[in-house]
Formats: C-alpha cells, sequence, structure tokens
DNA sequence: CGGCATCCGGGAAGATACTG
DNA sequence: CAGTATCTTCCCGGATGCCG
C-alpha cells in the first residue's frame, strides 16, 4: 500500500500526482519531481554513496537528495545497501528495473543535444560523459576497431572497451589501456563534442594524453552530436 | 558559492535549472517542469486549442497551462497559430523538433508500464491510447494483417491503420474503416490492455463493435505489454 | 563524515473568480 | 472560448543541528 498524507483519507486525491493509466504519466509520478532522474543518472554505472551523490549533483541540497532516495527506494527503483564491515558505509544502488531507465535519458539526451540553447561546454560529471558516449557512440564510425581507453578524473578512473562495434563502460579500472585521458570530464567533452583540438586543450592543461595518439585522435571522432534545430522551422 | 541576482536581463539568471552539458539534463530545464510532457503529449497528434488541452488534461489549471505554453512556445517546442476567419480560434502545435521528442515518451511508457504501481484502469486521453499503440504495436503480431480500424469516442474521432507492419493514426476520420469501435479511450484500453473481452464491455455499456468481429478480436493482441516487475527482485 | 530532522524564505503549482 | 488576476498551499533550496 502506498503512503497516504495524514490529513487525506483512504480515497486522497494523491494531490500532486497525474494518477493516469498512461504509463509515461505514471512514469513522470514515479520519476517526474526535480533531481529524480538526474539521481538516478548518477547511479546508472554503479552504486555511490550520499555524499558522492551530493558532489556529483551540484546543486541539490541535502533534504532533498534524502527525500529523493527515500521515493526512489519505495517506488522499487533504488536499494540501500551497507557495504561489509571494514567500511562500515551504505551506497545507493539501482535496482535492475532501475539501470532499465536509461533508455529514458537516451531519448532525453538524443532529443535535447538538437536544441538551440543546449550548450556542451557547461560543466559535466563523469557519468553524464560516460553515458553520453553510450547514447552517441556510431558502430559506424568504429568499424574495425577494437581499444580499450582509460579515463583518469582526479580520484576517479573508468575504462571503456570498444569491440565489435559495442561499447562498454567500466568504473574503477584502467587495465590494458592502450590510451589514457588524464584530466576532466569536462575537457573531455570539449575534445569529443565541442570539437576542441587535443593539443589546444593539452597546451592549457587540461587534458592529457598517454599511449596510442592515434587512437585518440579516432576516439574523439566516434560519438556524432546530431544536427541543431535550425531556428528558423 | 553560487549567488543569485535579484534582477536580470533575458540570459536567466539560472532560477530553478540545472545548467548542465549533460544534454538529459538540458532536456529536463526545457520540458521538465510539471505538466510540460503531457501537454506535449497530447499535442503529438496534432494540434490543438487551448480549452481541448485543458480538458484533455484532467487537473491542470488555466494559469499553469498558459504558463507551460508561453515556455514551450519561447524553447521552440510549440508554435501559436491562428486558424483562417471563419473559426477565428487560434491552436497551438508541436514543431518540427517538438514532435520529435516522441521518444520520449515512449521510453518514459515502455519503462513505467513495468511499474508494480501502474494500473492501466485508470483514465486515459485518446492521444494517450493512440501513442500507446504506437509505442507496444508488435509488427510480428501483424503479420500480414492490413487493415483500417475506426474509433468514435465522443465527438472525436480517429483512425488506425496497419499495414506492411507498420501503425500508423489519424485524427479526424474513419473512412474505408472495415471496423469502428465506439466508446471511450479507457474502454478500449480495457480491452487491449486490461484483458477484458469485448462482450463484457459490450455488455456494459462501454464499447460498442461494429463490422469485422475477428479483427476486433485479433486487433486487441497485437500490443503486448512487457511483464511487471516482480517485487522481490 | 554520513545521514537525517527541523526551520525558514521564496517561488512554483493549484483553485477560483473574473474579463475581453 | 481564451486566457488573466488573485489567493492559498506546499515544494524546493539553504542553513543549522543532532546523532552515530
Amino acid at each position: 500500500m502506498k503512503l497516504k498524507k495524514i490529513s487525506e483519507g483512504p480515497g486522497a486525491p494523491s494531490r500532486r500526482r497525474y494518477e493516469e493509466a498512461c504509463a509515461a504519466a505514471h512514469a513522470l509520478d514515479l520519476v517526474g519531481e526535480r533531481w529524480a532522474l538526474l539521481v538516478m543518472r548518477e547511479l546508472m554505472l554503479g552504486p555511490k554513496r550520499f555524499s558522492d551523490l551530493k558532489a556529483d549533483l551540484p546543486g541539490i541540497s541535502a533534504n532533498v537528495l534524502t527525500q529523493r532516495l527515500e521515493g526512489l527506494e519505495a517506488a522499487g527503483i533504488v536499494t540501500r545497501r551497507r557495504l561489509p564491515p571494514p567500511a562500515s558505509t551504505q551506497v545507493y544502488e539501482l535496482t535492475p528495473w532501475g539501470y532499465e531507465s536509461e533508455p529514458i535519458l537516451q531519448a532525453l539526451g538524443r532529443w535535447a543535444a538538437r536544441s538551440p540553447s543546449h550548450d556542451p561546454s557547461r560543466p559535466l560529471s563523469a557519468v553524464s560523459l560516460f553515458l553520453s558516449f553510450r547514447t552517441m557512440f556510431d558502430p559506424a564510425r568504429a568499424e574495425g576497431l577494437a581499444a580499450r581507453i582509460g579515463f583518469r578524473f582526479g580520484a576517479e578512473t573508468f575504462l571503456v572497451r570498444i569491440a565489435d562495434g559495442r561499447l562498454e563502460v567500466a568504473r574503477d579500472q584502467l587495465d590494458q589501456a592502450e590510451l589514457i585521458f588524464t584530466g576532466s570530464a569536462r575537457a573531455v567533452a570539449a575534445a569529443v563534442y565541442g570539437g576542441e583540438s587535443l593539443d589546444a586543450l593539452a597546451a592549457k592543461g587540461l587534458l592529457s594524453v598517454e599511449g596510442d595518439r592515434a587512437l585518440a585522435e579516432r576516439f574523439v571522432t566516434l560519438f556524432p552530436l546530431p544536427p541543431k534545430v535550425c531556428p528558423g522551422s
């Protein structure tokens, strides 16, 4: 049974929900509140702690994050798990069904990438970057390519594997990478989506490239953005 | 630390927006406000007047609808158009880019249809029903089928064409339909998604079927719902 | 430090009434 | 019919503090 506001009886109007049969409207009942989808986005590559979520969602306040996590947990989208004794902290993780919401983020991203007001040069979380890779990856441009590419953003590391026209992302590993980018998610986005050259970014101290340089130059071409909407249309 | 500017020009002081480079977050800046996506949903099959939108979005208030339409127009998602003199009323219509947002509604719908708390027996707008057909249509189940099926919901009429494993929806026409359902969107949803028999619905006076009865029985099987999430998982 | 409760100010959403 | 004006409610965001 759903929790009802104390002030309302059983037939409660459920004030701020749509309560339609339309499944899209129901989705908005579940994840339509502010920050909810972005919290899910940050968990899309694996569990995180409360403070990591707060740090990766600039602007969210602790109480709102608490509320969202409670709501998502009650809806069966997120679970709370306590790590084994050595680190007695708890983490939040998407349920299998929660992970299935990635196509929502992809549809939103594909559509909004065409927006005239979209500015790819703004700040970006690491998870956002790698989810955008999964969304925008063009298998045709990766024809015959097999590679392991590492990323070092501060203390975090990620590995992108490309093979057989597929792209996979893993957290917390760098092993056997032929190529390692070191810098920030924003700097990588500038190279991949902003058209900035690796040399220019290196000269500004924003991004360094170790390993297969030709691979790096090819990598940044694998994620074509859809054309912007022409304002006149 | 961010400081709020009290008075700002059109450059928006980032009042309540995420302002991230992540395209999904930008999408939420554009259409993440309450009611915005449902307004777009109601326009997805063609233009509508203000009062039609208000009637088809139970619970929205006039001022909120006005605000959403203004915001969507400013974002280039909706346009306002005045009909030719005889009917001097104006209608709202999605721009071409606005129409491209349908995959967002489909991703939301596909995902939320698995929700344990989703109840397909609740009220439903006609547009929601036909968009759900576009989302859930299974070409394999429509193998070799070519048909024109009409729907009469009060004063509104719709025509669904199925051919070559594709499904198309048109408003305001019924011509050459081999089959016509008369009743409500909710009653059709009960037959297609709720597993209620056409006989039972007819007995209750909710839905009547004229024309090819065998086609009607087949039609209601063309839109399989994904399995619900098992609560224990 | 991680997680959660509480208080407060501002603003968005909701309901109703009113106008061209 | 197509909105505007006004008032109320309550969510969001920020700060602070408690507790383990």
